[in-house]
DNA sequence: TGCCAGGCCCTCTTTAGGGCCTT
């Protein structure tokens, strides 16, 4: 990553999986990366206006509780627009939580313009052998240290990091010429799969 | 009671179907 690079990388739990059926936030965590360490984070509960359903508690271990005392949406979604300005955005299946961004922005009358990377469009290019793709299978794949709890914003989005910081560390070393920069990254994600090496490759030539 | 999304990618494809990922 180079030093005008920075990065927010962001995680979301939600009452489902569609804004489109009515599902919300329930937590918001995100990790600020500049020149490949951690600089800044963003953490928050917030309250949907109704509860959640038993396997939502079970999956994220977020209770009802927790949430009856946690700021509404819109509070929190302000405060994380504040946070995130117009740096570059990265999710672990960034379609997903970039539906839930734009849907709660929307709801506020906020709009994003931060263009979104997707670490798992990015590991299947370049982690083709990973037994799968999920983050957990990622972070254990790539020999990365983690003592946290899955399903929670923060610990996915630092784990969504790592993976990532991990995955820039592999282009540099197989590709020495190649600078993995926000804009090459996102040309990488857009490219065949089978077409990756060789154009990895092709980006070294051009480099030199 | 039963059902529930959507983008991406692969292939025994493209006039389609199904698996992977996210909560």
């Amino acid at each position: 990553m180079t030093a005008a690079n920075s990065l927010i990388v962001l995680d979301f739990e939600t009452t489902g999986l569609s804004p489109d059926q009515g599902d919300r936030a329930i937590e918001i965590a995100a990790v600020k990366l500049q020149r490949g360490q951690v600089v800044d984070e963003f953490q928050a509960l917030m309250n949907p206006g109704r509860r959640v359903n038993s396997f939502i508690e079970s999956y994220t271990g977020i209770s009802n509780e927790m949430l009856s005392s946690a700021a509404p949406c819109e509070q929190v979604m302000g405060e994380f627009y504040q946070f995130i300005g117009d740096t570059p955005l990265l999710a672990h299946n960034a379609s997903f939580d970039m539906k839930f961004l734009n849907g709660e922005f929307a709801r506020i009358g906020l709009s994003c313009n931060s263009p979104a990377l997707c670490s798992l469009l990015t590991a299947r290019r370049l982690l083709p052998d990973a037994p799968n793709h999920k983050l957990g299978t990622l972070v254990d794949y790539l020999g990365i240290d983690h003592d946290g709890q899955y399903h929670r914003a923060l610990f996915d989005a630092q784990m969504t990091a790592q993976v990532w910081l991990a995955m820039l560390e592999q282009i540099e070393q197989a590709y020495p010429d190649v600078t993995p920069s926000i804009e090459l990254m996102m040309a990488l994600a857009k490219r065949p799969k089978k077409q990756v090496p060789a154009w990895l490759d092709k980006q070294s030539v051009v480099r030199v």
